[in-house]
DNA sequence: GTGATTGCAAATCTTTTGCACTAAA
DNA sequence: TTTAGTGCAAAAGATTTGCAATCAC
């Protein structure tokens, strides 16, 4: 494939975290991040790929989100048993999750506090502190 | 099975909330509850029955779990894809998690407080508040 | 060319389901 | 009895892996 020089910026990202800039992982790297903070699945990413007459395989899209993530590109979300779903903002933040719908929500980080922590277990130290604000349709 | 008085709450507690108290449910009821708060897979709760010597089959464990869950009995706990941890420990509260342990621990409720959450979007309303404070080995 | 990456299909793992059988009430 | 609950094995999802073919460099 022709890297299009309508992308330069996504071809440097992939370099920058060590990931050859593939046909494939262009194409999903522009999915992504084209459209502003999205949170996909693996199967909606695929579908889309698909639909935007892209040839990737469920399997790369798998292994693409991962080596994302593990770049520092994307950051996983669990909130739902067997269902990952993966989201572009890398920015400390949290989320709204409707399970009737299972639609995920930014809640930017800079304005939420969370107080009160107890010390971790000896040993250990805090990674990341994450806020799911499990949402639902009105009572009324 | 004969109901051995041993477990009179038990026995009660299913009543409760409309589940027959079989041999199965009240065997497993008194893994779970007789020893404190615990998180447990289906697989680990599983494996502790048949140690036990209690014949139940995955599937009976899975649909207790679902069935405990439905009833208020125990809460689902996701913080890792593709298992989901099941706590006995009902009361509003949150959890450490060690990631590279695969280890829940409890955060009790009452000291800690998000605050600067913004309003839910409109027509949904806050079920619940879950922090997650993920933690891994000290860097040094 | 050479080694990383991909596709595909098969394997794996967790969880759910269908149905004949068993047990609680 | 009567109906809910169980076991088993098979099915269903999500995700991963092995390996030959392909592509970026």
């Amino acid at each position: 494939m022709e890297l299009t020089p309508s992308c330069p910026d996504l071809l440097g990202r992939l370099r920058a975290v060590g990931l050859r800039p593939t046909r494939q992982r262009l194409a999903l790297a522009r999915l992504l991040f084209d459209a502003g903070d999205r949170h996909v699945t693996a199967e909606h990413l695929h579908g889309q790929a698909l639909a935007s007459a892209i040839r990737v395989s469920l399997a790369t899209v798998y292994n693409t989100l991962h080596q994302f993530t593990a770049a520092g590109l994307l950051r996983e979300v669990v909130v739902e048993p067997g269902r990952s779903y993966f989201d572009t903002n890398i920015d400390d933040h949290h989320h709204f999750f409707c399970e009737s719908i299972g639609t995920l929500q930014d809640i930017p980080g800079q304005g939420v506090v969370v107080s009160g922590l107890p010390l971790p277990p000896p040993g250990t130290e805090i990674r990341r502190v994450e806020v799911i604000v499990r949402i639902g349709p009105e009572s009324r």
